[in-house]
DNA sequence: GTTAGCACTCGTCGGCAGAGAGTGCTAACA
DNA sequence: TGTTAGCACTCTCTGCCGACGAGTGCTAAC
């Protein structure tokens, strides 16, 4: 599964059948079909028939990297083709500096209004990727409150706003036991926060006992946020960039429903969740290395970002098999990084 | 444009061509395919020949309500025949009492939430209406701050939380001219949140004059800050239900395509803002009749919500012109109430 | 080990005929 | 005068057939 996992077969193959296993997985992934022999002799850098090429391709298939789908009309790769493509064939993934730029640029001007960042992310990786796009919201494995801030509304009803140490924000709607006006809730902010400050759900909560019933209350509802914080059913998942692959045919039928259903249930973080490593590497899973059956038909490209032990979130990249693989590591091993550091900023601090 | 709008045309129809249309629109949303005399024959309460539907289709036709896509094979509901048939044929768009209950039950679950509403909107509306659905943040015409908080990050870096009047907060990373500690920016908190409390960017702006470096910073950061809330282009618009269209054979091709491209950008606010009227009424704009040319081929069902004259957001449903008027009518008017309710909530105070 | 040649397979595409759905028109009927 | 049955006509859709071409495996020669 993991990129670097060791890979026996490489011996096996010629330097000339990488070569052609190489160009061929090339060839499909910009063109979809099928890939013939006569093409790829006409791509070999040195000269060579088509015939050769033949002979290689059938050694090819015989180790299980390469498939044809009908008795003619060319080979298309396997999943385990893809795989030692991946390792062995693709060479360094890299964003080119150029694009390394362009993207800090970009993150340069919105970097003031951190609630957008992870939808801005979402874009940039979609957009860099050439495929769909996966954000979440970062989050810590259990949030502290550092700050917390009421607003009254109306005598029962007030506004109140939750800062964690990861410097998520959530506001929520308060209806209040009892009346309270804004002199009364400021009042009450100011002794509380010193009480609850770098706690979790569960102190703060043990904190309600002896208190009176309006404090009472709020420490309640502060508890209920900082939950809904960390949990991982309301994670969000952010995403972006179907326009690129839902005009590809792998997603012209039903497929493409499937991706919707994918992106909006937590199936998907689910699924993926307990196969990520716990360092920042990139993990790329291949058709059938999926670990949700919902995504036997894509290829998929995730990383984790944030700081180790303290604050995490996932992006990735979402493709069909027949996906670039080369920009797709490369610019989810991009944006881990940049967020990561991001999310350095923002943390740092006590 | 407007539902209200007078029409002339309804002398012209006979009572039982006004049936044909009815049955015809309504076979054609459900089907998707042309529509023939024998099909509305079969279909009709008193029993008639399809050789009298094919007279009554004729002079529908002639009115340019309905057309034939090819000579044979039946025919469909024109652009006005649509428009036609939301004025006078469909009955009065009203919820259904369960749905009304449903809806009302799922938002209270998240009413405390509140920055999720609009999410929740979307995600509701286009399960209701059947279509994909629209929902824009509720903004002010002018932003005015109610409260700030900044919290230290760094020495030199804080977290500028602002929150206006209608309840929208934004958080903003700060890069301090000058070294600032928590209790050094907490106190200048305290004297500055009572001198730019319910001001709008310009007045915010004009204090700088002559403050000192730090709150001079400040105070031009959270004008930008509000001057964001406020402005049309970073609006950002959420939207559901994709997976309700992109089924449908009108959008298999590139059209797909081009209701991403319109989601995505701020082109589509920007075409259907000004037309909407000031009144909450539900506008609907059938095919042609859209401002905007990409939506030529759209049916779609607007309103706006929030409180008159202080804060509106725009919700609405998108959907071929070969949609469900009434669900979508229906639905989009009942969130849009619902908005406006919970809003009530939120802007009621001072 | 490489290559040219050849027979073979099979998917794709255009043309074509038949079925079916729907229409307009006309003539008969109430 | 309005309604209906009948009929000839049009046009789409579907399946079928054959030509074409891309690609293959195999064999024999280099």
């Amino acid at each position: 599964m993991d990129t670097l996992q060791p890979e026996r077969e490489e011996q096996r193959l010629t330097e000339r059948q990488r070569m052609v296993l190489r160009l061929l997985v090339r060839e499909y992934v910009v063109s979809g079909r099928p890939v013939g022999s006569k093409t790829l002799a006409e791509q070999f850098p040195m000269s060579v028939s088509s015939a050769t090429i033949r002979n290689e391709l059938a050694a090819l298939e015989h180790v299980g990297f390469v498939q044809q789908p009908h008795t003619s009309g060319g080979r298309i790769p396997t999943d385990q083709g893809y795989r030692y493509y991946v390792h062995h064939l693709m060479g360094s993934p890299e964003l080119s500096s150029g694009d390394q730029i362009m993207i800090r640029h970009q993150f340069r001007q919105v970097e003031a209004q951190l609630d957008s960042w992870v939808d801005f992310a979402a874009e940039v990786l979609a957009e860099t990727a050439g495929n769909v796009s996966i954000v979440t919201a970062p989050r810590s494995m259990v949030s502290r409150l550092r700050h917390f801030e009421m607003i009254s509304l109306q005598p029962r009803m007030a506004l109140l706003i939750l800062v964690t140490q990861e410097s998520a924000v959530r506001q929520m709607m308060l209806h209040l036991p009892e009346d309270a006006d804004q002199a009364t809730l400021s009042r009450l902010t100011d002794v509380m926060v010193p009480m609850v400050r770098g706690l979790g759900a569960e102190d703060v909560e043990s904190q309600i006992v002896g208190a009176t019933e309006l404090p009472a209350y709020v420490l309640e509802q502060i508890a209920i946020g900082l939950r809904g914080m960390g949990s991982v059913e309301h994670t969000q998942i952010r995403h972006s960039g179907l326009e690129n692959i839902l005009g590809q045919p792998e997603f012209a039928g039903a497929a493409g429903h499937n991706v919707l259903e994918l992106l909006r249930g937590s199936a998907l973080l689910g699924a993926l969740l307990p196969q990520m490593s716990v360092g920042h590497e990139v993990q790329v899973f291949i058709g059938d290395e999926n670990p949700a059956d919902a995504l036997r038909h894509f290829g998929v490209v995730m990383a984790t970002y944030g700081i180790d032990g303290e604050v995490t979130g996932i992006l990735g990249v979402l493709g069909p098999t027949r996906m670039s693989y080369w920009r797709s590591i490369s610019s989810v091993r991009y944006m881990a990084r940049l967020m990561s550091d991001l999310m350095e900023d923002l943390y740092s601090s006590s």
